[in-house]
DNA sequence: TCGAACATGTAAAAGGTTACATGATTAC
DNA sequence: GTAATCATGTAACCTTTTACATGTTCGA
């Protein structure tokens, strides 16, 4: 599922501008995918093309113009038909977990600065998650994915919580210890 | 973090050929980062070229030969100090999220069987963390990243069976309803 | 009035996957 | 003998990010 697509299926569940798509995606879409400017214009231009949306300048004279995107009719059945043959896949890429995996190369302060930073990334992703759980309106698969992310961010807080501190006091004792054993 | 970086880390832990640090990408490194063929072999070339890996032909006539590399000083050291400077981040990409976020554009049948793939992946991503869990010779870090991957895999198990059978049943009553009130 | 948010877009570069091409060795 | 695994590599392509370029509107 790529950016092109995730913006159809935006404009499928209302009309928007390529900045309020930008917007879904640091919100309602932040658990499970991230874009920037530079893939979601792109992407707008070309599902136009190909005819699967259409947009109308909003009257008004400001700069640069609000163009609001809609989808049409082809473009629905494209999403719909292309959603159902899309494989449910999940990949994930943790800097966080790589840096970990060589905590015997990192000072014991500065291990302990990267445990602190993704805490605050969890807790934050963690209380919009909450904040929007209850919001009227959604549908069933909507709230079932900010279930899905409330339950991840809980189960990663508890373990950087009550591993976190073992780990850290640990390393500081053996700082560099040779590890092996791997699969 | 990028495959380059990664290789390197890989050569650190231990000496091997292209073929074994895939063999890595998809077992000790599975749960945080994936990597094919076409991404790793470049990666080792080019940090060949960068001096920060060397290689030998092991002997034997096979074909092709085994390059067996191996991580010199400056690359330990570019290793520790890359790895320093890189933000804790963490990013998912999702397509089975994605999916369920817009399940009412789905079958009942097409939604149970995409939860269905999704719960066998867990599963078998789980069953080999839990299997590696207690080897011998891990350092705390290495450790640390199985643990958290077990405790994740866990929550999303339970999530899934828990919640589920009533998305699947609400889906077959109401199979089309109007999603809205995002945030 | 000043900064944040709104608003659109492009070009270059980075990063990675997929598919292809080739062949040996090992275990059953 | 035959299938799986071991083993290396390239080239074309795809996707996405980063950085740049520009200007407006709104609220404090």
């Amino acid at each position: 599922m790529n950016i092109r697509l995730l913006c159809l299926g935006a404009l499928c569940l209302r009309s928007g501008t390529g900045y309020d798509i930008k917007k879904l995606f640091e919100s309602a879409f932040s658990h499970f995918q991230s874009a920037s400017f530079g893939s979601i214009y792109p992407a707008l231009a070309q599902l136009e093309r190909d005819g699967l949306v259409t947009h109308h300048n909003e009257p008004g004279a400001r700069h640069p113009e609000r163009k609001v995107f809609e989808v049409t009719e082809p473009g629905r059945t494209a999403f719909a038909e292309s959603l159902a043959s899309i494989p449910a896949t999940e990949q994930m890429r943790s800097d966080y977990m790589g840096l970990v995996f060589f905590a015997h190369l990192l000072s014991t302060e500065t291990l302990q600065a990267k445990l602190a930073e993704i805490e605050a990334f969890y807790q934050s992703e963690l209380e919009y998650l909450v904040a929007i759980r209850d919001w009227p309106g959604q549908s069933p698969g909507i709230h079932f994915t900010i279930e899905q992310g409330i339950a991840v961010y809980r189960a990663k807080l508890a373990h950087l919580r009550s591993q976190g501190p073992s780990l850290l006091a640990r390393h500081r004792e053996a700082p560099t210890p040779p590890p092996d054993g791997l699969p």
